[in-house]
Parts: C-alpha cells; structure tokens; sequence
DNA sequence: TGACAAATGCAAGTTACTTGCATATACTGC
DNA sequence: GCAGTATATGCAAGTAACTTGCATTTGTCA
C-alpha cells in the first residue's frame, strides 16, 4: 500500500512548473504519481470521477498533454491504439504486458544505454529516448 | 536499388498460407516485401493506386490484418497513432525514428535476447515479442 | 463450367484524440 | 479582500485510424 500524496507536494510540483493549480490537475498528478502501471485515459477520469473531481473528458486530455510537454509525465504506448501515461520520475524501466491479461509489469533496469550509443556513434544521430515493451503470455494466464 | 519481386512468388506465398491470390493481395505483400522501411495503410494505398490496383481502403485494413495474422507481416508502432507494417521475413532489427524529419532506418542486431530470457526467468512469464524504437534527431536534422 | 466460400466495396459506426469558442476560475497586484 | 487578466475548462463539433455489417463479386475446386 502507498500513502496518497500529500496535495501540498503536488501544489508545489505544478507552481514550479509554473501551471495554475486545478482540482483537476491535482487529482490528475495524483493518481499518475501512485499508480504501479502507465494508465490510460478512461482509467484517470475514472479516478477522478470516483473522487468526485468533476473534469471533462477533454480537460483531462488537456492535462496531460501540458504535462507531457512540461516533462512531468512521459506517454507510453502498448499497441492497444491508445495512449498510456506513467510519471516521469521513475528510474528507467520497460513493461512487459500479457496479451491475455493485459496486465503490466515492470522490467527493471535498462540495457539500451549501450546501444543508443553506438546508433550515435555510427549514424551520427542523436537519440534522445527509447520505447521498450515486452508481449508475452504472464504465468498465471500460461498453462 | 532492389529488382520487383517475381509476382508468381508472391502468388506461392498467399498459397501456402491458405489465402486466396488476389490483386490487392499481391500489391500489398509486393509493397511490403520491397519495401526499406515499415510502411503505414496510406503508403500502402498510394502504392496500389500507382500501380492501378483497385483496392478500397477498407479492404487494405483488411489485408493487413490478415496478413498479421497469418505471420506474414508485423505491425510495427512509432508513436503516431497508427500502425506501420513490415515485412516479417527480416532479420531481427529495431528502428531509429528522427523525430523531425520523420526519417527511419534500421538499427541492426537485436540486443535485448538475454533480457527476455531475464524475464522468464524472475517471473515465469513467456515472452513472445517485443518492440525497440529509438527515437531523436536524425544527422541530417541536427545542426 | 458452375457452386460455394471467401474477398471486396460501400455505408455507417467506433474510438481516441483535437479544435474553436464562450465561460469560469486561479493568480497577481493593489 | 478585490478587481483585472491570463489561463483553464466545458461543450459541441471535427478528424484520423480503424472496424463492422451486409450485399455483391471473384477465386478456387470439383
């Protein structure tokens, strides 16, 4: 069990930001900041919904937007044609996703540093970020 | 430059699947087959057009989808918001996607092999695929 | 060559997301 | 605390990428 954030941190987190501070935005930044797993948008404003944050649907896509841009939170993408969002300050990780399930899990560590520099290195390119996810079939769905 | 596939193979191929040869069919996998780099459904459409396939775009999805399943093409993400698809008859590889430009080449090899087996291993889970893209500034593009 | 299943085309539907614009609200200075 | 203003929000409508249903056409096999 994680404790609920404490809504002074959350304050602070988006005036540094320089963003107005909005029941929606903090009950957005909450969620995002205790969730185990990226969440889709129809699982935010379920959320909010339950904690009686009234946000339009649009609102709510708004808002993550401004975070993703600011840095705040980073998209995810498990090739269900949506978007997923996780909070940005986590160490670098990749997911692993039951195509049953669809349950997710993290992979922790991340082994790409190595070879984002050699793509630099022999394409003169600069990479400045990697998208890493692993299908499969979890244990409790396989046999 | 890459010589057009002889179209009595693509013919073989839809049959050893159990697919009936059509002409979209053939421009489809002809496309794909030749082509460097994933390719999205509207590329694939310009192709049939240019080659006076006669080809509805919903029979394009439905081609595609098709050919996914049978395992003859692989859906391939790069953030977009929709679907590329390549030939799945390459070499592992991942993809380096300049994010100004929009440009993509290969990164050849795949590295992340030991880390499935890592995956299995801590979590009984089968892992069956996977997807790696890098994503940055391109030689060109950056300064 | 003809029968039948499978593929296609067209229209309409769905989902995820964006845009425009009027209204409401958070912050700033007083 | 209060007014002024920029910003955020809500609602309606729009868009892009697919999907579905159904009638028609076409490839395949006997």
């Amino acid at each position: 069990m994680k404790s609920v954030s404490n809504p002074h941190d959350c304050r602070e987190e988006l005036r540094r930001l320089e963003m107005r501070v909005t029941p929606a935005r903090l009950g957005v930044l909450d969620v995002l900041e205790h969730a185990e797993v990226p969440l889709d948008v129809s699982t935010v404003i379920a959320y909010l919904d339950k904690q009686q944050i009234p946000a339009d649907e649009v609102t709510v896509f708004r808002i993550l937007n401004a975070f993703s841009k600011k840095g705040l939170i980073r998209p995810v993408q498990f090739n269900e044609g949506k978007l997923r969002y996780e909070y940005a300050d986590k160490p670098p990780h990749h997911h692993f996703i039951c195509e049953q399930c669809g349950s997710v899990s993290d992979v922790e560590g991340c082994v790409v540093g190595e070879l984002e520099k050699q793509i630099e290195k022999k394409t003169g390119a600069r990479v400045t970020r990697h998208s890493l996810e692993f299908f499969g079939i979890c244990r409790r769905c396989g046999v």
